[in-house]
Formats: structure tokens, C-alpha cells, sequence
DNA sequence: GACACAATTTACGTATGCATTATCAGGGAG
DNA sequence: CTCCCTGATAATGCATACGTAAATTGTGTC
């Protein structure tokens, strides 16, 4: 999974795979999305409708179309005379974010262990958890990043609820650039391995209350460390 | 966040109430959820943009992009060649529906208890316990259901946490047909009232474990009861 | 009567036209 | 030098135009 979009990743997951990207206004959506996720538009940054119309070489239309669905999912905002602008994410929206996060995925690990798992995905759990690990002893930040959400990513899809996954990876896609950028920045995530690997086995076992708890504990230990640490450092426009 | 939804419906508590309608776009998305909400475009109904378009008095490009904000909500599916129709909600959905609802109003209780809440809206919570009291006994079930909705609404919103508030809007709005349609057919909410009055208690006396367990209790009785409810009348197309 | 295929209709996706109105520059008053 | 007012500029929101492709209707064959 590349550090560009959650939907991406959905997609290349997902059985029917939206393949036939005939269609203007998607590719809009997605350009437009992978500019900001990669920070080729920075926090604040503004686009034109004409502007982004020309740069995608298309019409305004299908290019307005995929701002709204950008605004919608709070990654912009649209206003009336300076076209879309990146929204910054700030170290209360974080917060937000994280707050919400918590307790969306806390229940997607709840059902994932209330359900049971089978072995080809917890399988797949475990190797993210071992990449997570190899990642680390190699200092490579990214690719831990990575491993990381695989792993969180794979967890919310077993949860099979569609509206759970699909929030989550709205609000994933709004903190994305906040955790690409603090990750440099932040303690290295040592302990991240035992608390995954013991949310794994409360799945594993059948303990929905624990796989709750830890992921939950989980979480919310992240989100405070992230608010902390843009608190700490002034950093408000991300 | 849609300026619609949720909130409009009880624009009585919203400060801002949205009189700039100026935008066509705003009005059509407005109309038409109202439409579906009402439930004069029942699950399955399907509307063509110019049909609608003509129907609104408004040309297709302000019906299109409030079609396309629906199909973000999850109200509608839009077809190629067919409009966008109006999507079901069957007992699975409700069960998705309810299962993060639980968890989303479980951390807005949690929250509210945790940051305390004041005179004024405290009193708001009670005086709506106290309609929910009042209707039940006058045997009124709309007025309860209403009272219902705007205690929850009030307590979300005193979360203060704006994603939180848009997301439980969203799956509101998804259930609310379904609520409104089984309001008659399910079991007198007599135990609602003695619920919500612990949930104020807790909220009141600062118990965030409390207030999220009691609250997440009651929401998940309430999916439970739900969900079967739909089940044994067969009922997936609400 | 059923079915295959062609002609026609039509809904959509996108491009473009246009009136409105906010923004900005420039000049004059204080 | 600053501020205000006015006209030019430009971005938008919406209407409309248009080509494409799906759906539907009609026709002929078996």
C-alpha cells in the first residue's frame, strides 16, 4: 500500500475494482486527493477550479465536482472567490480525530474477535506485525508506517461493517499528513509491537472485551502522544 | 458539513439557521433529502436529474451535485442511466448502523461527562428526558421519538467534537426511515425515560465510564431491539 | 410466438456560455 | 501617507449545448 490514499488502498482490496476510470470527475477526485495526501498541496494551499481544470486538462465541471466530494470528506473547503482550499489540520483536530478514531476502531477489533477470525487474515495480521518489527530494527520509519496501516487497515475490514470502514478511512485520510509529517519527529514506536501483536492474540482467542480495551488503550496512547508533540511544537498548520 | 441534515430538522436548537439559501445547488440537496427523509421517495425510488431538475425549477448541474453529496451520505445510489435511487435499509444495514452509532455516542457521553457540562444545557437535557416522560404517557410516539432525537442530538453536539457530530448525523439520517417506520411496530419505549435520566445523572455527577457504559447499553438495546424487530417482520426495504 | 438485431430515443458526462458579484487596482480626498 | 470610492477584472454558479452510449422500441426471421 502506498502512502498515498485510503481509497486507493480500498480499492485495490476491494473485489470489484473500479477499473474503468473512464470517468473525468474521478480522476479529478483522485488527483486532486493524492496532491494533498502527498503534500504536493500543502495545508492552505488554494486551487482554482480553471486552475486545477487546465492542470488535469479537463472542464470545470468534473473538476468542481470532485471539489465537492473533496469538502464533503473535510479535506477542503471551498470558498466562493479563491476555489478550494487545503484544510490544515491542527493539533485539536488531531484530537478530534484521534478521539473518534479510538473508538471506531476500538469496535472494529470487538467484532473482529466477537466474529472470529480465520487464518489466512490473521495470518496477515501476524505478518504485518513481523513487518512492523523488521521495520523498526531497520530505523526505516516509513516502511514501520506502513506496516502500521496495513495492519490497522486489514483490522477494520475484517470488521465487515461498511459504514465503520468507510469513516475510518475518512478521518485516516484527514490525519494523514499530520502522521507523515511527525514521524520523524516522534518517539520511535517501540512499544508498538507487543501492543499490536497482544491485540492479536485478544483476537485470536476470542476476547472481544480485551481486543477492545487494547486497541482502544492503543489509540488512544498514539492520539495524545501525536496532540502533545504538534502542541509541543507549535505546529498548527499541517 | 452538509447544512442540511440533521440539523435542520431541529434548526430550533441550531444558532445559525441557513436563511442565504442563495445557492441552488443547497436547495436541491435540501429538498431532495427532505423528500427521502419524509419518505415521499421511499427506498428504491429512483429520479432522474431532469426530472428532478424540472421538479425543482432549476436547470441539471445544481440537481447533479446534490446528488452526488446523497450518494456520499449514503442516502442514495446513483446509476448511470437510471438517476439516483433511493437505498434501502435492510436489518443488516441497521445492525451496521447501530454498531458504530454505540460506539460514536458512547464517546460523546464519555466526553461531555469529562469536560462537565453546564447549568443551561444540563437543563436542556432534562427538559427533554422530561417531553420523552410527557409524551409517553399521552401515548404520543412521535413526540417521544422527537424528544428521543433531540436529547441525543444535544448530547452529541456537547461533545464538541465536529467530526463526531457530522458522522452520527450521517448515520441518523441513514436510520431515520427505518426508526420512524417501526416507531408504531416496536415495543413501547416505557424503560427509555429511567435510561436517559441515568445517563443525565452520570453525565451530571462528572462519571465518563459511567455515562459511555450506560449510554452504550442503551444504544445497543435499542439496535438489538431494532435489528430483530426488522428481522421478524421481514422488513429490508425501509 | 419467441428471439435476434437494427433504429431510435434518451440520460448522462462533459464542455461551454453567460450573468452575477466579489476582488483588486488606481485615483482622489482627507 | 492613509483611507475611501469607483471601475476593471475575474471566478463563480448555473444554464445550456453536444457527443456518446445505454436502453428501448420496432422489425423481420425462424
Amino acid at each position: 500500500m502506498s502512502p498515498t490514499s485510503r481509497v486507493d488502498a480500498l480499492s485495490s482490496i476491494d473485489a470489484a475494482a473500479p477499473v474503468d476510470r473512464s470517468n473525468q470527475a474521478d480522476v479529478a477526485y483522485d488527483r486532486l486527493k493524492r496532491l494533498i495526501l502527498d503534500g504536493a498541496l500543502p495545508a492552505g494551499a488554494q486551487m482554482l477550479e480553471q486552475e486545477a481544470a487546465t492542470r488535469l486538462n479537463m472542464s470545470r465541471t468534473p473538476v468542481r465536482e470532485a471539489m465537492v466530494r473533496l469538502r464533503q470528506e473535510g479535506m477542503v473547503e471551498i470558498r466562493p472567490r479563491h476555489g478550494m482550499r487545503v484544510l490544515p489540520v491542527s493539533a485539536r483536530d488531531m484530537a478530534e480525530i484521534y478521539e473518534v478514531l479510538t473508538a471506531l476502531e476500538g469496535i472494529a477489533a470487538e467484532a473482529v474477535a466477537r466474529k472470529g477470525i480465520a487464518a489466512r487474515p490473521l495470518a496477515s495480521l501476524r505478518a504485518a506485525v513481523a513487518d512492523m518489527d523488521k521495520a523498526l530494527e531497520a530505523g526505516d520509519l516509513v516502511n514501520w508506517a506502513e506496516a502500521d496501516e496495513r495492519f490497522h487497515f486489514q483490522l477494520v475490514q475484517l470488521s465487515g461493517n461498511s459504514r465503520l470502514i468507510q469513516m475510518v478511512g475518512q478521518l485516516w485520510d484527514q490525519a494523514h499528513r499530520a502522521r507523515m509529517l511527525t514521524l520523524q519527529l516522534r518517539p520511535t514506536p517501540t512499544n508498538s509491537v507487543t501492543e499490536h501483536a497482544a491485540l492479536v492474540d485478544a483476537i485470536a482467542s476470542g476476547d472481544p472485551e480485551s481486543a477492545r480495551q487494547i486497541h482502544e488503550d492503543h489509540r488512544r496512547r498514539a492520539g495524545k502522544m501525536l496532540v502533545e508533540l504538534l502542541e509541543r511544537l507549535g505546529l498548527t498548520q499541517l
